[in-house]
RNA sequence: GGGGGGAUUCCCGAGUGGCCAAAGGGAGCAGACUGUAAAUCUGUUGCGGAACGCUUCGGUAGUUCGAAUCUACCUCCCCCCA
C-alpha cells in the first residue's frame, strides 16, 4: 500500500542524510506517480557476496531502503555474483577470491537473517545478477557495449586517473559499470541507493536504461559513516565497527566510546530522532545545557532499541552506568570454572588461572603482564605476585583490566 | 628482455659483525585522571612456572668464536628503460 503522505512529507524524509539525490524533482514525480496509480516504486541496492558481517555503517543505507518500504515501495536486492567474478576495478593490487556458488548461496542467506533486522522482509526481494548477465552471449555483451562510449566510461575518476597516470586499465575492468548498470535495465529500478563511491556507476545506469527506452531511476548517495573512532570509515577490517546482531550491552557500549563532535551525524544516520530534536541536541551541547555523556547515552538507547527493544536499551544503560559510573561489578558474569586437577595442595597458580582457566590472556607472559600492572584484582583485592598461589573460593571474582570479569565456580 | 632498489617484531620504520629480544613512532594493553570517550601522564608489548633460559629480523645453505648485519642460491615486492 503506497502512502498517503504528502509528497513534500515524504521528500523530506528521504532526504534525511542523503548527500544528493540525481534528479529531485524527477524523484517527486515518481513519488507523486505512484501515489496516484498505487504502483510501488522498485528500489535497487547491489551487494557483493563476500562474507558479509553487517554494521551500522551498511544499515545507514538500508534504512534509508526501509524508509521507501514504510512509504509503501519495493525493494530489490541484488547479490552480485556475476560481477564478482569479473573483480572489481579497483582490485588491481588485491585480487579477489573467486567464491563458488555454494558459497555465494551460503552468503545470501546469512545477508537475510541480518538485512531482516533493518528491512522488511514482506517488500524484499533477494535476485541474482548471474541470472540475467549470465545469459548474455558474445553478442549480446558487444550490443550492450555499444551503448555507451570510451571517453563516457574514462570519464570515471579512477580510470581517468589511472590512464594519466599510466597504469593499466583491463578491457573487462570498462565493462564493470556496463554490468551493473545493465542490472538496473534488467530490473526496470525507479531508484537505486548507494555511496558516493558508487555514483558513476549509478548514473551510468540512468543511461543505459534510457538507451533501452527505460524511464532512468533515480540516484540517491548516502554517507559513509564514520567507525567508531571517529576518524575512519566504518569497516569490519578496522574493528572500529558496531555489528547489527551484537548485543544490547555490547551495541551500548560500544557506542558510548564514539568520540564526541560525531555523535550529531550518527544522531543523523543510525536513529529515528527527529531533525529538529537533533539540531536541538547539538544545540544544547554547544552551549552546555546539555551534557554530552547524556546526549551519547541518548544516541545509544535510541540504536539499541532499533535493534533489539527499548527494554534492552534500558537494560543496557543501566548496567552501563553500574559498571563505568559506578565501578561495580557487572550483574552478569561469566563463571571461570576451576576444575580439581588445577587445584594443588588446595591453590591455584595465578597465571594458570588467567591464562588457562579464565581465558583472560593468551600467554603466560601476558598474563604476567597484567598482575605486574595491577591490573588483577580477586573481590576486589589486588595481586601483585605472578608465583602467587590463591585459595580460591567458589563465588569469588577475578577482574583482569577494566572489562574482564569472571566468578570462580570451584568443580 | 635490460638496469636498479627492497623484504626487520601487530603496522610503519631504525639497525650494516658482538653493547640486539632489536631505537623511534603508530596501534594495543595496564595504571592515574575523567563525563563513557578523547586529551594528558606513567608503565608495558616474542615465548617459557621466568634474577635464568629458549626462539625471532623473507627462505635455504654457508663464512665466523660470534650474524638482523657478510657470501651464495631461492621466493616475493617496487622503480626505471624496452
Amino acid at each position: 500500500m503506497v502512502s498517503a503522505l504528502s509528497i513534500d512529507k515524504q521528500m523530506e524524509l528521504i532526504k534525511r542524510g542523503a548527500i544528493e539525490i540525481i534528479p529531485e524533482d524527477e524523484l517527486r514525480t515518481k513519488l507523486k506517480k505512484s501515489q496516484e496509480t498505487g504502483v510501488p516504486l522498485r528500489l535497487k541496492l547491489g551487494l557483493d557476496p563476500t562474507a558479509p558481517d553487517i554494521h551500522l555503517g551498511h544499515a545507514v543505507v538500508l534504512r534509508k531502503l526501509r524508509q521507501f518500504q514504510d512509504l509503501g515501495h519495493e525493494v530489490i536486492i541484488i547479490i552480485g555474483d556475476f560481477t564478482a567474478s569479473i573483480g572489481d576495478p579497483s582490485g588491481r593490487s588485491v585480487t579477489r577470491p573467486l567464491l563458488t556458488q555454494e558459497e555465494i548461496e551460503k552468503n545470501a542467506k546469512t545477508y537475510a537473517e541480518q538485512y531482516c533486522r533493518v528491512l522488511d522482509a514482506e517488500k524484499t526481494r533477494v535476485v541474482f545478477n548471474s541470472e540475467w548477465l549470465g545469459k548474455l552471449d558474445f553478442a549480446g555483451v558487444i550490443r550492450l557495449a555499444a551503448k555507451v562510449t570510451v571517453a563516457r566510461v574514462l570519464e570515471r575518476d579512477d580510470f581517468a586517473t589511472r590512464l594519466s597516470e599510466g597504469r593499466p586499465i583491463g578491457l573487462h575492468e570498462i565493462l564493470y559499470p556496463v554490468c551493473q548498470a545493465y542490472d538496473s535495465v534488467a530490473l526496470k529500478s525507479d531508484v537505486e541507493l548507494g555511496g558516493m563511491d558508487q555514483k558513476f556507476n549509478i548514473l551510468m545506469g540512468r543511461d543505459l536504461q534510457r538507451e533501452f527506452g527505460q524511464e532512468p531511476q533515480i540516484a540517491i548517495f548516502m554517507p559513509i559513516l564514520v567507525g567508531l573512532d571517529g576518524l575512519q570509515k566504518m569497516s569490519k577490517s578496522l574493528g572500529n565497527y558496531v555489528g547489527i546482531t551484537e548485543p544490547a550491552g555490547e551495541m551500548f557500549g560500544k557506542l558510548m566510546s564514539i568520540p564526541d563532535d560525531v555523535m550529531p551525524q550518527y544522531f543523523e544516520l543510525c536513529t529515528n530522532v527527529p531533525m529538529p530534536e537533533v539540531r536541538e541536541i547539538e544545540a544544547g551541547m554547544l552551549s552546555g545545557r546539555i551534557h554530552p555523556m547524556d546526549a551519547k547515552k541518548r544516541l545509544a538507547r535510541e540504536i539499541v532499541t532499533i535493534y533489539h527493544s527499548k527494554e534492552a536499551a534500558q537494560a543496557a544503560q543501566a548496567e552501563f552506568e553500574h559498571v563505568f559510573s559506578n565501578r561495580e561489578i557487572p550483574t552478569d558474569i561469566e563463571g571461570v570454572k576451576v576444575p580439581a586437577s588445577a587445584v594443588k595442595e588446595g591453590k591455584v597458580w595465578i597465571v594458570r588461572l588467567l591464562k588457562d582457566l579464565a581465558g583472560f590472556a593468551s600467554t603466560n607472559s601476558e598474563a604476567r603482564r597484567l598482575i605486574e600492572q595491577g591490573g588483577v584484582t580477586l573481590d576486589g583485592e589486588k595481586i601483585t605476585n605472578p608465583n602467587a598461589e590463591l585459595k580460591l573460593k567458589s563465588g569469588q571474582v577475578l577482574r583482569a583490566g577494566r572489562l574482564k570479569f569472571g566468578r570462580i565456580e570451584m568443580e
